[in-house]
RNA sequence: GGGGAAAUUCCCGAGUGGCCAAAGGGGGCAGACUGUAAAUCUGUUAGCAACGCUUUCGGUGGUUCGAAUCCACCUUUCCCCA
């Protein structure tokens, strides 16, 4: 191990939460590879910018020359943890768990590195699926005191509202999962998000109590805005990994816009870029600030989606916001000649584009003022757009201040 | 197993036969002010072939000229007792 320690480097990127033994564990990881993993419960077909967060803490940890294991919940996502849900989760099935998993591992790789065994991709159904009732409870279920899990703070909202045995049992699995992955790979060290905590106090008791082995734990900020809420949400739903769900003009945007008083913190946990520049970008005053959001959204729009398109999203965004132009990276939706040849009711446009969900809303959005074509704001309902709207076959539509859409017609 | 209570629009939550597409708050969206920020103020927030029509108050059926509101059954949840 050589160069700084990677725990001081989690640390003064703010990444650090809680931890089971700080001492213990820096020290550990300063003096030796330690293998360490992290479980990702594929409950959709994407990660989200929560999940990106602790990948990046993930590839801090292999680049000091860790050893991640990257753990899919294929059989814990079949019970569904219930830590910070106020209901229960609905229960999906084999099959789209089976596909959700497959979609999480290509996201992994874009930035932890699989071969030569440098991390290791595992799925607690692999062991959980097969696991016998009465043995488990026996042995594992033993250790676990009820009294003591009904004190844990996940628990504690749900007691209000009712929690099923089924979900009352994650705890145990993924405490379960720690054991496994300590029999199978020496890992000793469990991270995660700081909803975690309680769930890998499980573990790291469960090891202690079966094995007499100390293990460890380590949980990451959640990323929240500084009024707390979370991050990585839009109304839309999710900020997505994939692109095909969040195009890299839209993730881009996210990370553009995000508020004055969270650029420091999403720099330091969601680039690399050294803590000396994330400082003085997120001390840039006033206005200036603007300049900061820009490397951001660069930076991480790079690291998901690649220079190319990071590239591309930046000249749409200059391009708009700037005043002219456009660019190949914004959203776009084709229309045939015909249709253009024949004129498309704005209303209809709004719809057909995807910028309004229902005819009643682009008729707001029109009358609220809110809707400009080509530079125009749109004032009358019944505004026909047809051919001569468009220049060089293609016209610009803007939704609000910020939401730019482009339509084409196809060739 | 016994008894009690509840389920309302994106969320919370009012509404106990017509004046209900349903108060209020939150959130969202849009406008003004700005820096694609925050704060603040204003408007808006089921759909449609739209001065009217259609769907919506856990589900199914019923009573009624008329049901979110009454009745029956079902589903789910919570609370108390065991």
């Amino acid at each position: 191990m050589n160069g700084t320690n990677v725990f001081d480097i989690l640390k003064e990127r703010g990444f650090i939460q809680q931890t089971t033994h700080e001492e213990q564990i820096r020290e550990l990881l300063g003096k030796e590879s330690v293998t360490f993993y992290i479980g990702f419960d594929p409950t959709a077909d994407s990660m989200t910018a929560g999940h990106f967060l602790t990948i990046i803490a993930m590839a801090h940890m292999q680049r000091a020359g860790h050893k991640p294991i990257a753990l899919l919940g294929g059989g814990t996502a079949l019970i569904g943890d219930p830590t910070g849900k106020t209901d229960m989760r609905k229960m999906l099935t084999q099959e789209i768990i089976n596909h959700n998993a497959e979609c999480f591992k290509k996201q992994f790789e874009i930035l932890i590195d699989f071969d030569n065994h440098k991390a290791i991709m595992e799925n607690n159904a692999n062991w959980l699926l097969e696991l016998n009732y009465v043995n488990f409870i026996r042995d594992i279920g033993v250790h676990f005191s009820v009294n003591r899990m009904l004190t844990a703070e996940c628990f504690k909202s749900r007691l209000e509202k009712g929690l099923s045995f089924l979900e009352f049992n994650y705890m145990l699995m993924q405490g379960y999962d720690f054991l496994e992955l300590y029999k199978r790979y020496g890992c000793r060290l469990e991270l995660g998000g700081d909803d975690q905590w309680s769930n890998i106090l499980a573990g790291t008791d469960l090891i202690r109590r079966v094995e007499g082995v100390e293990a460890y734990g380590m949980t990451f900020t959640l990323l929240t805005t500084s009024e707390g809420k979370k991050m990585g949400k839009t109304e839309a739903g999710a900020v997505w990994l994939d692109p095909t769900k969040t195009t890299p003009y839209d993730f881009y945007q996210y990370w553009r816009n995000v508020a004055d008083a969270d650029v420091e913190k999403c720099l330091a946990l969601l680039t690399f870029l050294p803590m000396d520049e994330v400082r003085r970008l997120g001390s840039l005053p006033g206005e200036k600030i603007n300049e900061a959001k820009k490397v951001l959204a660069f930076e991480i729009t790079k690291i998901v989606h690649g220079e190319e398109e990071a590239l591309k999203s930046q000249q749409a965004t200059e391009a708009l916001f700037g005043g002219g132009g456009d660019s190949e990276a914004i959203p776009t939706t084709e229309i045939t000649k015909e249709q253009a040849a024949f004129g498309i009711n704005i209303i209809d446009m709004l719809v057909l584009t995807a910028l309004a969900p229902s005819k009643a809303e682009a008729r707001r959005l029109i009358t609220q003022g809110g809707v400009v074509v080509n530079d125009q704001k749109v004032t009358a309902l019944d505004l026909v757009i047809s051919d001569k709207d468009f220049a060089d076959s293609k016209l610009i539509i803007k939704k609000g201040k910020k939401t730019y859409h482009r339509v084409r017609i196809a060739e």
